[in-house]
DNA sequence: TTGCATTTACGAAACTTTTCGTATATCATT
DNA sequence: AATGATATACGAAAAGTTTCGTAAATGCAA
């Protein structure tokens, strides 16, 4: 049973912080704005980071601990219930609402590793036996 | 070989227009408009149904057809290679670029027929082959 | 042919998301 | 205590998307 807290659905831009939050862990705003930065070839600027952070605080997407100077700040989004959202909503965009038809284009056009392939194969397994 | 036209993606909304003309075929403003409105609760207006198509066809999303006074228009973005864009573009947004973990997301949420399953069992062994 | 309904054209308003300028506070160093 | 570096707060500009009001053209029916 998880708690269905039903947070509103992150931005593009959101949704790039959350993901260096969800691998790294509790960060300060000037961390992330460096990640961000190493990620992509536009500079973001240092409050243009904060800002949105701010935001994301707003609508809980995020946390912050306020103790220090440095805001030290927690995604309060969880990763896998926000993947499964997100997803729903984009299967029923771009494909009409047949995940099956996404896995099979997602399946078709990259090239998946044998132990990726046994992975959803023994999921599958899994799902048959019910 | 298919050819590359590398047109920009469509919005939200355009996609929405393009997933009815990818099932029937080219359509009036009319039509679509209508149909926009059977599947939501929210009236939208037959302008703007309108701008929106007069728009994606400026960006060659769309084409039409102007000899009689009501245009007829058509999708000139093809369904498949959109979607594969769009997925692409969600895969590194929301599972940073990992298309497994897609895969098993949205199999292990919604509830996928024996059919589908046995669909995707058959490509599986495809790529295992080739 | 006059008038009504329907269509397209055009521009701009309304919203949403992203970006940043500027002010102010805090801390460390001298 | 003064200086410089770094932090947060706030508001608003900039950019992107969606919506629609209004005008002008076209076709149809009386």
């Amino acid at each position: 049973m998880s708690k269905k807290s039903n947070l509103p659905q992150p931005t593009d831009a959101e949704l790039e912080i959350l993901q260096i939050l969800w691998e790294a862990g509790p960060s300060t705003v000037r961390f992330i704005n460096e990640k961000l930065n190493e990620q992509q070839e536009k500079e973001i600027g240092y409050t243009t980071t904060l800002k949105l952070m701010q935001i994301m605080t707003e609508k809980k997407l995020l946390s912050r601990n306020t103790e220090s100077r440095t805001h030290v700040y927690l995604a309060e989004a969880v990763q896998g219930d926000t993947q499964k959202a997100l997803l729903k909503k984009f299967v029923d965009a771009a494909f009409q609402g047949s995940a099956t038809s996404l896995v099979m284009q997602a399946l078709g056009n990259h090239q998946t590793s044998q132990e990726e392939l046994d992975e959803i194969k023994a999921l599958i397994e899994k799902i048959e036996k019910g």
